[in-house]
DNA sequence: CCAAAAGGAGAATAAAAATTCTAGAAAAAA
DNA sequence: TTTTTTCTAGAATTTTTATTCTCCTTTTGG
């Protein structure tokens, strides 16, 4: 009695085509048990798998056992799990034909299309076109000497200011999680003076800044690179104040889209950057 | 020994690609015997029948033996069915042709270029594979209905702690050159309680935050949305304990490198956000 | 803190699938 | 036409794959 009951009330309303599976999923998962989350999460985050693999591959990649793979089909109203791939399977099938037309519009630039989905597809080429150029202008030897000069550094503070300072930002996130010691210079409170004052010859500063250059930047830098700190900057042109200053620097040029710059090239380079001298520390 | 010759004959080059095998198929499908021939048209006919069909379905569909798939597998060189089959479901796991191509040609230079090249090139790829998957995820409407919610708001507040702050700082910086108000809760000192005191129904929130949730960024995000603040989320999966927060929702599927996520795709979507704003509120 | 229920892992089983084999049919050569 | 070779169908076999079952662990409710 109480088996029929269990099933009873997980029955009813197994949806046969993807939206509904992956909403059903989404409504559902906080609801059911760890393990059975666990693959819910895991076949939203790659259906594509769950469409081909066989139970034993997904349960794998999934970290669960087959057996939980066929629980959590029939949890859910299935009759087993190779009813519910069905459905992934479905999705692909039915997917394929308006493929050919979707590359079409990612490779002709969408002239076609107007307003707002422009917008995302403008950033988007203009992210592609920075991260395109970045691979073809910066080269081995460049990165290798910053990379190195920095991971000979004690503490390496890092400075960037406006449209700079999220890159500054997440290079002190990146280097903390490799175990590299920096200083993010936020310049909170105009504190930058105070924040920088403690760098000396053993350490190192990155400093990014783009035109128009942001006076803190510069002069921070400056105060900073007089007292021989050594100083590695990422600009966006051979002009820039810091270009003088620096012991390596790297100009990127990005791509721009309704008067924005991306900002891809650069993240790419500090991220670049951030794990090529962790490597170093580690005797790379 | 005839068997022998047989054998070695048809042996030599099965390719390991689709379009390879298929144009493989077109050369010899006219010097094979009637039932193989068969079983060649069907194939290229038929791609994705091929992909997800059983040996038995197949066969029932191009009217032939089960065993006539093997024998047809094996005389153009491969191992068995299954073999073949994965280059036909090898097709529909990597969507994109064109855009593999691009990537295997960045791959190859990977491999003459050495180490640290070797990093710029696979967070270029990174970045470039997230950008692609961005344009392929996101729809108009989707974009539209979030930036009408937050042109409707009096002040757009914005949170993303760790990886997510850089993107918030950079919205601060591009909402503001836009002349939207903005306010930007950091949490420093702490302090992202009193920054985010005073929202109220007629502004509205952007939450950012990706796996593992920075439980600062949820906390502040479920007190603020329970006072009826509007929300808008950029997260990574459906099951992010924003989105049910959330009056309108995002999910960007970053590719990763070296252990690190690309935020290339978020930030993208960031700036085509800000701008899709400040274009409706001068009554776009 | 204990008891009862639900969930999960892994072996055992059943089902389904691919592959091989064999006998016979068709085609080609003599 | 006969003989030989190649090809094919269909049964038999083996392998793979899904599913079920049992025992143990974890969680939940009192």
């Amino acid at each position: 009695m109480s088996k029929m009951e269990t099933v009873a009330e997980d029955l009813g309303d197994p949806p046969r085509d993807f939206v509904g599976l992956r909403s059903l999923l989404m409504e559902r998962h906080q609801t059911l048990p760890k393990r059975l989350a666990q693959v819910a999460r895991f076949a939203v985050a790659h259906p594509d798998e769950m469409a081909f693999g066989t139970a034993a591959s997904i349960a794998e990649q999934a970290s669960v056992q087959p057996s939980t793979l066929v629980r959590f089909a029939q949890t859910i109203g299935y009759q087993g799990f190779s009813d519910l791939q069905e459905i992934f399977r479905a999705r692909l099938r039915d997917r394929w034909p308006d493929y050919e037309e979707r590359l079409e519009s990612l490779s002709h630039q969408d002239r076609d299309r107007e307003g707002l989905p422009g917008l995302l597809d403008g950033f988007a080429q203009a992210g592609v076109t920075s991260l395109m150029r970045l691979r073809d202008s910066i080269d081995a030897a460049q990165l290798d000497k910053a990379a190195a000069l920095l991971a000979a550094a004690d503490t390496i503070y890092l400075l960037g200011q406006r449209r700079a300072f999220p890159i500054t930002a997440y290079m002190a996130y990146a280097l903390g999680k490799l175990g590299v010691k920096s200083i993010l210079i936020d310049n909170v409170g105009t504190l930058g003076q105070e924040q920088s004052a403690f760098a000396g010859k053993k350490d190192a500063l990155i400093s990014i800044s783009f035109t128009p250059y942001a006076p803190a930047t510069i002069e921070l830098t400056k105060a900073t690179a007089a007292r021989g700190v050594p100083l590695v900057a990422i600009t966006d042109s051979p002009f820039s104040p810091l270009t003088e200053l620096a012991d390596a620097w790297f100009e990127v040029v990005e791509a721009d889209f309704a008067a924005f710059r991306s900002l891809s090239a650069c993240f790419c380079l500090a991220m670049a950057l951030s794990v090529s001298i962790a490597e170093k520390r580690r005797g790379g």
